[in-house]
DNA sequence: CGAAATCCCAGGTACCGAAA
DNA sequence: TTTCGGTACCTGGGATTTCG
């Protein structure tokens, strides 16, 4: 299986971690339908392949809201905790629905003993390979393709609840938007909607900077 | 000429080691 | 012991070049 999340660099949206389980020789499948690094594909494409690689393959998806997320920031006070928790519980969804899924690629961030200790602690054993540019990877590839739909239709779903832009990244366009989301619906509202760890916070509630 | 693919840039966080 | 600097990693966006 392939582990990958969406929505790490965004500063509005929830953080998407994905995971598939592909069988032997499903890697050509996946080259075959155009399954690639979701950063090169656009937002349609992604959408599109994603339903694809569900149709054909076990997923797990974690989605965990601004709201939750922010929570369990500040419980675990560390980024890569929190991506290795959400990872590990990925792991282990697609764990329960195919038992025979045994060997997991993940991409690398920070210590790898992270994911490793949130797999021991469930019990699991797995044969756990974490490396950089493991999006190279086909199966990676399509959960990162899986992680990054499921982000944007939240994200979009979000947008319409409040009924304010919420652009992607963490550029410009994103403190513009910030700040009118504040001037609208005021800044504690800001945690139902955005990752407050962001220096982009302090640049939204804080007098222009 | 239009569309697609590619490359480059910017932003953010975390980690590690060195210096005060 | 605390603070600072540099490196590695991931992510998004835009401009440029190439192909059909």
């Amino acid at each position: 299986m392939g582990t990958d999340e969406s929505g790490k660099g965004d500063y509005f949206g929830p953080l998407v971690v994905a995971g598939v389980c592909v069988p032997a020789g499903g890697r050509e499948v996946l080259a075959g339908l155009g399954v690639r690094d979701s950063k090169t594909l656009s937002d349609a494409q992604a959408e599109r392949l994603a339903r694809a690689v569900r149709e054909a393959y076990p997923t797990a998806v974690v989605a965990i809201g601004p709201e939750r997320y922010n929570a369990l920031y500040a419980k675990m006070g560390n980024l890569n905790r929190l991506l290795a928790w959400a990872h590990a519980r990925v792991i282990e969804n697609l764990l329960e629905q195919t038992p025979g899924c045994q060997e997991a690629v993940s991409d690398q961030f920070g210590d790898a003993r992270l994911l490793e200790r949130a797999l021991l602690e469930r019990g699991r054993r797995i044969s756990l390979t974490q490396r950089p540019r493991a999006e190279s990877d086909p199966v990676v590839a399509a959960a990162s393709i899986v992680a990054r739909a499921e982000f944007l239709r939240r994200l979009a779903a979000l947008a319409r609840r409040f009924a304010t832009p919420l652009p992607k990244g963490a550029g410009p366009p994103v403190l513009a938007a910030g700040r009118a989301f504040v001037a609208r619906h005021g800044a504690r509202a800001l945690a139902q909607v955005a990752k407050l760890h962001f220096r982009t916070t302090q640049q939204v509630t804080g007098a222009g900077a």
